[in-house]
DNA sequence: CCTACAATTCGTTAATTCGCGAAGTGACGG
DNA sequence: CCGTCACTTCGCGAATTAACGAATTGTAGG
């Protein structure tokens, strides 16, 4: 019952779905995500560790680089079937669309030049 | 986005959840559905109001009492997946078997007798 | 009519949540 | 070491939400 609660409140907000979605075409460093989603360090880190804690999505450390990918494989089957109905709900979505724009501008973009989320 | 948003929120509540959970054998009056998740008749009133709001539950009136149901079959797609994902995960939990127990009680009982939820 | 009853709406309070900036961690590069 | 950078944790206000009881709506029976 507390997986599907954390499951649904982690959903349950504007920020989390898009920083989800933008993890669909792969895995990237939480500079990357708050610069799609535009928000404070700080919040983006926190939604991610609430998409984190419920099972939505998987953190790796690569020297000070944080990458963050959707659980998919490794989640449960609870959380498997969460991630499948808001990927396809939401495969349409405009607000989407423009945050996978702004994503594929911030790939072409040298990583270690685009970290200047802080800047 | 804002539908699956809404959905989400409605699924991100524990009481919300057993309201739904309570409804997958068919239709209930709201004293009924009060009856099962044992919080004041406002509160129930609310929270099914946000279900209906979020497409994952319809109403019928018939003279003083109120039915809700699974939206089910009139639901979007959107919402019937997310119906069918929380009906699905939570087939085996334990309090919603004990709510199930409490629900095979109620539809038992006269209903005019059973709509003492107010004393 | 008038009362009783099912349900909803309203107003309030307590708890949770979202956002931020400041301070703290931990890794890398001089 | 020391500073810098990426990120997280902490602590705070603002906004949202869950719960209740009181008041309101609407239907049915005396």
């Amino acid at each position: 019952m507390h997986e599907v609660i954390d499951i649904a409140k982690a959903l349950g907000d504007e920020s989390r779905l898009r920083a989800l979605l933008a993890l669909r075409d792969g895995e990237l460093c939480l500079c990357q995500i708050i610069d799609v989603i535009g928000l404070a360090p700080s919040t983006v880190s926190k939604h991610l560790s609430i998409l984190h804690r419920a099972g939505l999505v998987q953190r790796r450390k690569e020297g000070k680089w944080h990458y963050y990918r959707l659980a998919d494989r490794d989640a449960s089957p609870v959380a498997r079937r969460a991630l499948r109905w808001v990927t396809d709900s939401l495969s349409d979505d405009p607000d989407v669309a423009a945050d996978a724009d702004a994503l594929e501008r911030v790939r072409c973009t040298d990583p270690v030049e685009l970290c200047g989320c802080y800047r």
